[in-house]
DNA sequence: CGCATGATTGACAGCAGTCAAGATGTGTGG
DNA sequence: CCACACATCTTGACTGCTGTCAATCATGCG
């Protein structure tokens, strides 16, 4: 199994590396396959290093003593995670699961904090990774704790559609999404239901329509809810 | 109004200058004073540097478009808030509101930008401080997400207790208390006096008397709930 | 075709929020 | 030092959103 050398070149935390310098991490390096459904870590494993995401999708979550679930964050192809943790040498504090047959590349710690030091680049695309996540978490909890489901579907939904477009094909499993808006599947389909009554989008398996992004918004702010069957309301 | 030089030594994010560094920064820094409950800037507005906070109580909050807030943080003496917009030259994501009367020395962005790219240690401080929020932000949101108020009253006490001992004097109102744990004074009131009653712990003011700390933990684990009057199945 | 996994729908329950009233505490001025 | 006014906290009655449990329905794969 070998690295893929332009893959590498597409991650935010290389890019500005030049040939020379790629080539002396691709030894580094450690490849390893993860199967659907594995566990990649867990809460409360030290961190042995950061991880890259080459082929396939992850989440990282919280669970609960009781078994429920929130997602902190879905990892798309190029993204990489548990960059924290390695950066303290801790536990990490929340769990990730490959959600699909998986490729990653993982940078073990050491190696990680010298390339921090002596590339001030690298420490600054470690610190915009770092800001980026925070932005994200401080959504998460935004959602979490001033929205119903209502109101984080449609932001979710929304967000999507600004960069895929007014259909969406879902990338993740419903229970996924449930997970990660803080909710229920259970709950998550009432809401959908309960927008496709109301004409605000369609339901086709993983495919959303959205048929009235600017519905979706009154009721992102607040402005509208889905309590009422029909939405003559949105007429005022 | 002139710069504290003994507090600068101590906020972490200065603490490795040498003197002549220090006396370097200082000119730079602007002192302002709040009013208590005077807002020190809103959600939106563009990060003109980093705040320092000399004196006084300070707390990081999201709104909702009803009214709703959610602490974030609260900040306490030496402690800094606004790098991460101050970093990326972004708005504002929240809003941050004096709760007493405050002095604050604010860092303005450019020369803020200067010495992280000029002093590596500043960097290594910086990049420690993102993941010290992006962990409390982790804690943040488990809490929201998966715990119930009594379990999120415990985890929080316990906390305090832990460095505090367990007579606490809760420093900000139980109000902010209600705010950052995602609910209202009401419940958070009604879950205090269950506790009370359940001895778990004595109320007087803003004094907390812990009785049974290894009993709040079972709560905060959920091993143990607080649905009945008494707290006789404790004894299983 | 049949089973497994995921999604949907229904009936019901409970935690926490809303609204309103009352109690407690704090600070200020006489 | 007391008394009043205001802020904060507490308690009560009620509502409603969301979760639980269970059954049914789709979907896809061997």
């Amino acid at each position: 199994m070998s690295v893929d050398t332009t893959f590498l070149r597409k991650v935010i935390l290389f890019k500005h590396l030049t040939d020379s310098q790629i080539e002396r991490v691709i030894p580094i390096l450690e490849v390893k396959r993860f199967a659907k459904g594995q566990m990649i870590f867990k809460e409360g494993d030290t961190a042995n290093g950061v991880y890259i995401l080459n082929r396939g999708k992850v989440k990282v979550f919280k669970l609960s003593p009781d078994g429920k679930e929130q997602v902190l964050h879905f990892i798309t192809e190029g993204e990489i995670f548990g960059e924290v943790a390695a950066f303290l040498g801790e536990a990490f504090p929340a769990n990730a699961e490959s959600l699909s047959e998986s490729i990653i590349y993982l940078l073990p710690r050491l190696p990680f904090l010298k390339l921090i030091q002596e590339d001030p680049q690298m420490a600054l695309n470690i610190m915009a990774l770092f800001a980026y996540r925070l932005k994200e978490f401080v959504r998460l909890i935004d959602s979490l704790a001033l929205k119903n489901i209502a109101q984080r579907l449609s932001t979710y939904l929304l967000f999507i559609a600004e960069k895929k477009g007014n259909v969406v094909a879902l990338d993740v499993k419903k229970s996924e999404i449930a997970s990660f808006l803080g909710t229920i599947p259970e709950t998550l389909s009432r809401v959908f239901s309960k927008m496709a009554k109301a004409r605000l989008l369609k339901v086709r398996g993983n495919k959303i329509e959205i048929l009235d992004p600017s519905g979706l918004e009154k009721i992102a702010l607040g402005i509208f809810d889905l309590s009422q069957g029909d939405r003559t309301n949105l007429q005022l």
